[in-house]
DNA sequence: TACTGATCATTC
DNA sequence: GAATGATCAGTA
């Protein structure tokens, strides 16, 4: 039984808020779906999860995960101490000049407009079933946030334009960092270079750094 | 312990 | 291969 896409984003704050305390079994329970014994080989199941639970279009496709109302879906592994645990992936990174955009116009910026955040336990001390849904929120960057993310944006996308792709690694970036995105290390794709276009190379991702998901996190805790 | 580079599953 | 969903694991 797939259930149908939020019609408002007020539905589907709404949808995400009963999933609050509940655990990752009691979800996979109601949906139906079995837990993955080794999350090593489950790593995307509890973004699935999320996605069935809430009515989320649920394509492979460059798209938000909630077309109709254009807000994408994210969830934040949060330790015991209440901070993210890992980076946020965003988007693939664009490596041929004639894929590049301008900053309003780039997909970092089109898939971080509106997200809905669902904050997971993931403590590995805690078994996978027994992981509680955090309080959900949706989120748009405030000024000082967008400003950061177009820097970083702005500067690794100028970059790949001049062919220093190779020179890049997660260490740019104070807020977002590229990344290897791939199946493995000798995955390959298109990427310009500074004599042309025609070399190849790993295939990158965007990612937000935990300090800055762990700061969203803040300003909407107790609000 | 945080961070970077590598990897896993699935779909089209 | 490229997009989605991410976490793993070695090392600084």
């Amino acid at each position: 039984m797939q259930i149908p896409a939020p019609r408002t984003e007020a539905e589907l704050l709404n949808r995400a808020a009963a999933l609050a305390g509940k655990s990752l079994w009691q979800l996979a329970e109601t949906r139906q779906v079995p837990v993955p014994a080794r999350q090593k080989q489950a790593k995307g199941w509890i973004g699935a999860l999320m996605e069935n639970c809430l009515g989320a279009t649920g394509s492979s496709l460059p798209v938000p995960d909630f077309r109709e109302i254009q807000v994408e879906l994210k969830t934040l592994p949060i330790n015991h101490l209440g901070k993210p645990r890992e980076s946020t992936y965003v988007c693939t990174v664009p490596l041929t000049r004639e894929a590049i955009t301008s900053w309003d116009h780039s997909v970092v910026r089109l898939k971080l407009t509106r997200v809905l955040w669902i904050p997971v336990e993931a403590d590995p001390s805690i078994p996978l079933p027994r992981r509680r849904v955090g309080n959900a929120f949706i989120w748009s960057p405030d000024p000082d946030e967008e400003q950061q993310l177009r820097a970083d944006w702005e500067e690794l996308t100028e970059m790949i334009c001049l062919g220093e792709l190779d020179y890049i690694n997660a260490r740019f970036g104070e807020v977002l960092q590229i990344r290897p995105k791939a199946a493995n290390a000798r995955a390959r794709t298109r990427a310009c270079t500074d004599e042309g276009e025609w070399g190849t190379t790993v295939p990158r991702g965007f990612y937000l750094r935990p300090t800055f998901t762990y700061r969203i996190l803040q300003r909407h805790s107790g609000c």
